[in-house]
DNA sequence: CGTCTATTTGAATGTACTCAAAAGCGGTGG
DNA sequence: CCACCGCTTTTGAGTACATTCAAATAGACG
């Protein structure tokens, strides 16, 4: 620590910090100098509810790590119909992967879907991060291997299971994320259509 | 280079080192102490086709990197249907990541398709070859977030594409693949049932 | 050559989709 | 405070894509 503040001179800034850095504690164990470094790197975005955080067809601006809020990503196809890749909450990384890491333009859109705050890491400063620190490669390598799991399941799982039961894992899975999304969000994460999801619905609610 | 050999002596297992040490170098540039310590680190294994690698059930041995043949991971159902996964030929890691990294049983079957050589390394071997070398913390980043990538991919496609569309696409992009896979796993990766494959395929033949 | 498995074919069925319209819900202004 | 607007959710009818089940055909291997 690098100083000790009385208790009311804590404040948002502080308490956000706090939150982020249990989650990160989560895989690695950082110094002060790395925790430092690491809030250096990020840059904190305030977002609208419905405002755009990345566009597809524009360069990604950088890793988003949500502080509060709730943001989806999600891919428009050509028939024009979306189709929502994840969401993310406080604690979750989201964006464009690709596009961060190749400079490509973004195929996924980044939006809020309700007032959020972010901090962003662009490639530039994740690069240097690595680069200086190689906790942070660890850091990321966990970070991306557990999320493949949870990728490769959810594939699994949209073939092996019905619409029902995927809306009924969802629900149980994240069961927060209900309150900041709209039903047919959820129906086009479940990869169903929402009139769909509805009669689902029903039939849970009549049984 | 430790050592330069005369060309009469190249046997297998040179052959084989090249193949992989070409993978490695794509996303990182080892020296030779690093290479070396990787290929000491890494168990091989021969597969006759149909054999397992892994189990489901089974404590995962570990990452599997596939030399020459072709594997596939797989999971069954509770209906005891079988989902396949992933296919890894020549180059492509594969097996258990969950299983590997908590030590948990595996969900996933891993299975030759055809008679294969394989490099195993174990969860130990991993962790020391990643504590030692920090090159490697970002092989296996680099490594996952690419698979990540893919993953996001396939899953917005079983949602935006057709079977067919789906189906034409796997065989643009894994054209290889063709000559391992019977056509009932490639149904079962695709999400399909291996009679609905049969007719898109005669569909594009009579077209 | 015979056996075993993979693939194809066809008919009946089901799950989820499309399209159209009604109902619900939240915000905004008169 | 209520009426209206825009958007989300629900409902229903007709349809399409893909499945299940059963059986025939084709291929691979000993």
């Amino acid at each position: 620590m690098l100083t000790l503040l009385p208790a009311v001179c804590l404040n948002f800034a502080h308490v956000n910090r706090d939150i982020i850095l249990n989650l990160l504690a989560r895989h690695t164990e950082l110094t002060d100098t790395e925790r430092d470094f690491f809030f250096t790197s990020l840059q904190p975005v305030r977002l609208r509810a419905g405002e755009f955080m990345e566009e597809a067809g524009k360069k990604a601006s950088g890793l988003v790590l949500v502080e509060t809020g709730c943001l989806m990503t999600y891919y428009t196809d050509h028939a024009g119909h979306d189709h929502v890749a994840q969401f993310a909450t406080t604690g979750w990384w989201t964006g464009d992967l690709q596009s961060i890491l190749t400079g490509q333009p973004a195929v996924y859109h980044t939006r809020a879907l309700v007032e959020s705050s972010v901090w962003v890491l662009s490639k530039t400063r994740m690069d240097d991060l690595l680069a200086r620190f190689s906790v942070f490669e660890k850091y990321f390598r966990i970070l991306f291997q557990k999320s493949l799991v949870t990728h490769q399941k959810r594939i699994i799982d949209t073939f092996s299971l019905t619409a029902e039961q995927r809306y009924e894992q969802f629900r149980h899975r994240y069961p927060h994320l209900e309150q900041f999304v709209p039903l047919k969000y959820i129906a086009s994460y479940l990869g169903i259509t929402p009139e769909f999801l509805s009669k689902v619905r029903r039939k849970k609610v009549t049984n």
